[in-house]
Parts: C-alpha cells; sequence; structure tokens
DNA sequence: TCAAATCCCATTGACCCCCATATGATCCCA
DNA sequence: TGGGATCATATGGGGGTCAATGGGATTTGA
C-alpha cells in the first residue's frame, strides 16, 4: 500500500484531526488501528507512518553498531521521541501539542504522502517547500531512474488475502 | 500493456471525464481499478500511470540515499503531488479542479499514450507542442536505436492470467 | 476533583452508484 | 455498395451514501 497525494484537514478545538480515509485503509490491514508519528529531523514537520513500518525502523536500527554514536542518536530522535496515536471511532487521532508546536500547525493540517510513509505539515509551510522542489528539480534537470521491473516484487492478486509484509522485503 | 495513440474525451459539467477504453483494460488488470495523477513538473500537463507504475516510482526513490536531496524533492514532486482517481461504474474519472487548472483544460481533454504511462492535456496545447517536438525532431534528425529483441522479455500469451510486470524492463 | 481522552450521535456536502440517452462504429443483408 | 439493425462506448444527470466535521456526554486517570 502506498500513501499518495495531499490531503488537508482540519484541527477541531480539542486538537483532533481525521486521517485521510486512503491513508485509514492502508494502515489498519497493519494490525494497530492508529500511526506512528515523530518529529522529522531536519524539517519543520511530523513523519508518519504505520506500526509495521516503525518495526522496520527499530530493527534497521539493531543491525547498525551497536552503540555507534548514530544509532544512539537515531534511536532518540526517533524510537524515543516517537509517539502511537490511535484512532478514534470516526479515523481521528490527537496530534500532542508538542509536535503541533513544532510544525507550526494552527487550524488546518496537510497530510502529504511519500510511498511507504508521510508527513503531516502546516499546510502553507508545505506549499512553499513544493514550489521550492519543484524549481530545484527543474533547474538541476532531475530525472528518476527507474528501478527495473523485474527487480520489483510480484504484485498480490487483485482480491486475494493480502499479506502486508509480502512486497518488502529488505530491512 | 501499453498506452498509445490520443483520445479526445468530453469533461461534463461535474469535472468527469471518460478513461478511453484502451487504456482502462491496461488498468485494470492492474489491481486498482483506476490511474494515479500528477503534475508534469516541466509542461503544462497532467502525468498518469498505473498504480504499479506508481510503487515503482516509490520503490526507486527509496534505493535513493535515504534523505538526499534530490529524493526528497522528487517525493514531494511526484509522490505527494499525486491524485489517486477511482474509475466510477462508466469508467470515468473526476479530474480535481488543481490539475484542471494545472494543465489549462476546459471542456476537452486530450489522452496520449507514452508507452508505459499516458498524459493529459488541453488538446490545444498539446496540438501546439506536438508539432513543435516534430518540427525538433527533425531538425535534429533523432533516430530511435532499437533495443535487440533477445533482450526483451518473452511476451505472456494474450489471454494467459496476466502479469502485469511482465511487459516492462527499464527506464 | 478536575482535566483530558474516548465514545456517541447529528449535520452537511462531496462523491459514487445507478440508469437513461446520445453518438458512432461494425456488421449483416439486400 | 448502400441502408439499416445492432452493439459498444461515451455522455448526462438524480439521488443515496459515506467521509469529514462539530459538539455533547461519559469515562479515565492524575
Amino acid at each position: 500500500m502506498l500513501f499518495t497525494g495531499t490531503h488537508i484537514h482540519k484541527l477541531d478545538r480539542k486538537g483532533r484531526v481525521s486521517v485521510p480515509k486512503r491513508f485509514r485503509a492502508a494502515l489498519e490491514a497493519d494490525g494497530f488501528a492508529g500511526i506512528y508519528v515523530y518529529e522529522s529531523p531536519k524539517e519543520p514537520t511530523i513523519e508518519g507512518c504505520s506500526e509495521s513500518h516503525m518495526e522496520r525502523i527499530a530493527a534497521s536500527l539493531d543491525d547498525m553498531e551497536m552503540f555507534s554514536d548514530e544509532a544512539e542518536d537515531l534511536a532518540d530522535t526517533i524510537l524515543g521521541a516517537s509517539h502511537a496515536l490511535p484512532f478514534d471511532g470516526e479515523g481521528r487521532i490527537i496530534l500532542p501539542q508538542e509536535l503541533i508546536d513544532y510544525a507550526g500547525i494552527t487550524d488546518q493540517v496537510a497530510f502529504v504522502g511519500r510511498g511507504r510513509t508521510f508527513r503531516i505539515w502546516n499546510p502553507d509551510t508545505f506549499a512553499d517547500r513544493k514550489t521550492a522542489s519543484r524549481t530545484r528539480l527543474v533547474n538541476r534537470g532531475s530525472t528518476l531512474k527507474l528501478k527495473p521491473a523485474s527487480a520489483m516484487p510480484a504484485r498480490a492478486a487483485a482480491n486475494a488475502p493480502s499479506d502486508p509484509d509480502l512486497p518488502e522485503d529488505d530491512a
């Protein structure tokens, strides 16, 4: 399952915000009815992912040199500072005030898909960043070298009892 | 599966447009009954592709240096700005107003095949561009060097249980 | 005891399902 | 070869449904 697109939702006065239906579908197949979030180290935004992706991060840290400075820092930044946010009956989460402040969010929230993960922005901040990204891309003449299809995992049949782990493999 | 040809359809007052039957056949074999679209970074047109192609883009980004600036920009521009547009019962999609504006579309829509992907244009804009690119081609004396047939993957029988990845190979 | 989180229900507006019609293309047969 | 029958696809529109939102009531936990 893929997180794609930009979805702008409202933050109500109780600090709740609806998670886009499309994201929820991808997340609920995952065992935990909710999302994991943590502050992005480099940008004023919140990183979000599924529980299984969080496990993948933990496993990757395990593989790094034990006690290496980098692993320590990553563990503190990501695992230590992460929040598990369960859905309410309507598929909403409560964004912790700490994260709202960090991302400079006021009354609106942008969920932005990034494939296996997504980000949560102040919509205005993201709009600026998106424009800048695009400009850099065009100036730089970037092209995306596509991975050979032969290296792609087989796709599950449309309505087979889905195995959420299947498409991934490298963790 | 290949997207070929130019198909001009009407945008109705609800913002719906029929996806060409030929395209739909290629797309529905793919698990998701709909298309993925995003603004072309360089031209006033909408890029379209299947879900598996979008997954390939996501996987390719994953493979780039994690957190490389270029991968970040691509993720924001493509994954973050994409829309998943499901077909209705008649094989139509609803084009988001944002994309209609970006491509300068009014009442007609041109679907233009590009092999594994396609583009969605304002027909007039495309007509202009088509003459221009033809002129450039001729002036430059470009020729296409064909890939040896021996390097092509075997083709599935016409109506074998289709393998969506088979016909693809690299970029 | 108070504050915050969770549950529950009501509202609304966009989207999706369904059916009805138009437009062409193909085929069949004279 | 022309006329029309037949079918498939494209187009138009009404109305039901569901996701997003708002707010009250109840529970939890500090």
